[in-house]
DNA sequence: GTTTGAATGAGAATCTTTCGCATTTAGACC
DNA sequence: GGTCTAAATGCGAAAGATTCTCATTCAAAC
């Protein structure tokens, strides 16, 4: 399964690539990870990887469509995998909680004013930042 | 009426803080600059200071509400004097340009989306990517 | 004018990310 | 299975952005 995915991406089906997509599919809990989450959290489950092979790896699968870079912490990237479904972020500025959501409207909406601006609009990123329900009652 | 400003935001008006004010408000052509870019502008016209002032600063005034900052560019920050008006951001991913735009529907569907998860609505950033009309051409 | 706490400047330090290069490895071919 | 080659890796160095430290300077209150 996981060496099939990296060659239909176009990558060669090597370990540390194979550890790394194996380690993002099953970390449901937090899908949203930095490089260097990804990197610490597989050397505490005892796999060898190297910090670069991490940044490049998930640089690769970005590229490949296999991950989503987000920026929505200003100082560095985190990524996702994908899901295939697209969905954009709600992200709670007390506690960092991130909440995914889709709307048709705001999709279509934006396409238009893409249109509207000339633009060919290759992606698109909506954040929305507030006080989740639970950081709200502390 | 810099310093006013100035003061009006809690803090003291210092020549570096005016200067910089001064500064962003005179120059209407990239209103999108990164702490960097400001800082060599403002040595190219004459005005000593510091970068770590630069940073420091505006990072005031953002925290002021005088300036947004942006992390569209993924590896540094922007940022842009505020005019009053919210409004997003679509950007040419082949050379750089940056429109503004406003859509009524979107930003009332954000607020909705921001209720029915439960969330206090602080902010938001709406980044479209494309290619402009003239990079299309090329 | 004097005083005093806040702001600045310059460089060191930190953090994230990339690069360079010697070593290793996946995958093709025998 | 063994051999080959280009591609991938790992490590430390390097780069770029931003923050920190701390001695010096400055704004504004008296």
């Amino acid at each position: 399964m996981e060496s099939s995915d990296l060659k239909k991406a176009g990558l060669k089906a090597t370990l540390p690539r194979i550890k790394i997509l194996n380690f993002l599919e099953s970390s449901g809990r937090d899908r949203h990870m930095s490089a260097e989450d990804v990197y610490k959290a597989m050397l505490e489950s005892g796999e060898e990887v190297g910090l670069a092979t991490v940044y490049r790896v998930l640089t690769q699968f970005e590229s490949a469509g296999l991950v989503t870079r987000h920026n929505f912490e200003g100082d560095h990237s985190v990524f996702e995998l994908n899901d295939g479904e697209h969905h954009d972020h709600i992200l709670c500025v007390k506690c960092g909680r991130v909440e995914e959501f889709v709307d048709e409207v705001i999709e279509q909406r934006q396409h238009a004013i893409a249109k509207e601006n000339g633009f060919a609009m290759t992606d698109h990123a909506l954040y929305i930042y507030g006080v989740c329900g639970d950081c709200q009652k502390k």
